[in-house]
DNA sequence: ATTAACTCTTACAGTTGGTGTAAGGATTGA
DNA sequence: TCAATCCTTACACCAACTGTAAGAGTTAAT
């Protein structure tokens, strides 16, 4: 049966969770220790995150923006925070549904359920806010723009995507694209850059990139242009 | 822009919600009679439906329940009726999401544009039993395998799959693949099949396609041999 | 069995898109 | 100002896709 993680850090709360969602027959296993949220929902490899809101370190928003990233969900929040700011923050981040506490188990269940069977039928696409990558056909989508990537530029938008908003190092890029960082021509990485960026500026995208100089580049959002 | 129907039968709150979806942007056709309403939302096309319960004649879930064995969604019921069996209800039937009314107008759009974000990833795969084809990538997938097909390929696939266990006429392919029929060479048909025969072959689907002579090509089962 | 119609296979060449190399220009920051 | 770093453009190679050509194989009616 299906794996849902459970992320909320009231005791409580999350055994009681536990216990609604195990008598219907999923499986379960809770996050308990909040330094690193995300790597540790990553490695139980959730078929479904049970997400809170108010968390120690990292927040619920922050943990919901980098699973949309890594391509991980479906998420739904259950917060007993009911501000409407709040549920439209967490919905343009990525979530697929929001509940307030408290909530009626069999309208969870209800919930889950629709979201399982919406993702059975789903391509699984990594998601940066305003484009989508599907990372095994490297098709890019930006609003009503779809493009192929090649190989190279999907890989290299997968690594950005991923890893955003933090900088991959050039390095990395070599080892993911060449299989050594122990590179001769530096310049093979530029040019790769320089045809992504054009790609992306086909579709709306321009601007996207910002080389950290000595570093690696970066994924940056759209708005401020 | 894409374009919502509404059926809702109370005129003023018709209007409501045209004028909130409308300010979003989006095109607004409404449902005002309602003797045939199924038929009335599948001629609008539309790409989501906002659906009220207490409709005359025909309930809403009656609509929700037809709309979907149809293919046709996603749906938000957005109703009066807060119990909790109707939701479940209405979720049970295929509706993607369930507000109650009041709604506050951000709420409704925000999950407007989620259904419409989520739909418009949806996988389309066309199904044969032992094998899909995603027919926007023509991409195959065969049990574990998945393989790309060329473009050629892909069309060919579609059309034998849509039209599977009948016949696909040579008149058929030729139009789907060179836009005509009246062929100089007819070989060109001939050695495509035999490519796609082969890339079949290296996927463990061979023996799939089955030349009728003087008609055409046909999918058939794999596992008689 | 014969034969004409139909189908399959293989080889070849043109086109296209993706990739790496090379060279020089532009930018950055001390 | 100047050296390090980055960007851009042009060129050539390669692989995949496609259509053409030629000939071999198969089918079904006589």
């Amino acid at each position: 049966m299906a794996k849902i993680v459970i992320v909320e850090d009231d005791v409580f709360l999350r055994e009681e969770l536990q216990n609604i969602v195990e008598k219907e027959g999923y499986s379960v296993e809770s996050i308990s220790s909040f330094d690193t949220p995300v790597e540790d929902i990553m490695a139980a490899e959730p078929s479904l995150i049970l997400l809170d809101l108010n968390l120690p370190n990292l927040s619920g928003f922050q943990i919901c923006r980098a699973l949309k990233a890594r391509g991980i969900g479906p998420i739904l929040v259950l917060t007993s925070r009911n501000q409407l700011r709040d549920e439209l923050h967490a919905l343009e981040l990525g979530a697929d549904d929001y509940l307030t506490k408290p909530c009626h188990p069999k309208r969870l269940i209800a919930r889950i359920q629709k979201l399982q069977h919406l993702y059975a039928n789903m391509h699984v696409l990594l998601d940066a806010g305003d484009f989508q990558l599907d990372e095994r056909t490297n098709m890019l989508y930006a609003g009503r723009n779809s493009i192929s990537l090649s190989e190279n530029e999907g890989m290299i938008m997968k690594l950005l995507v991923t890893r955003a908003p933090a900088v991959v190092s050039k390095e990395e890029l070599f080892n993911q694209l060449w299989g050594s960082s122990e590179y001769v021509d530096e310049n093979i990485l530029q040019v790769n850059m320089t045809r992504l960026r054009k790609t992306l500026g086909e579709v709306g995208l321009s601007n996207r990139i910002k080389t950290v100089r000595g570093v690696g580049y970066q994924l940056v959002d759209g708005e401020s242009g």
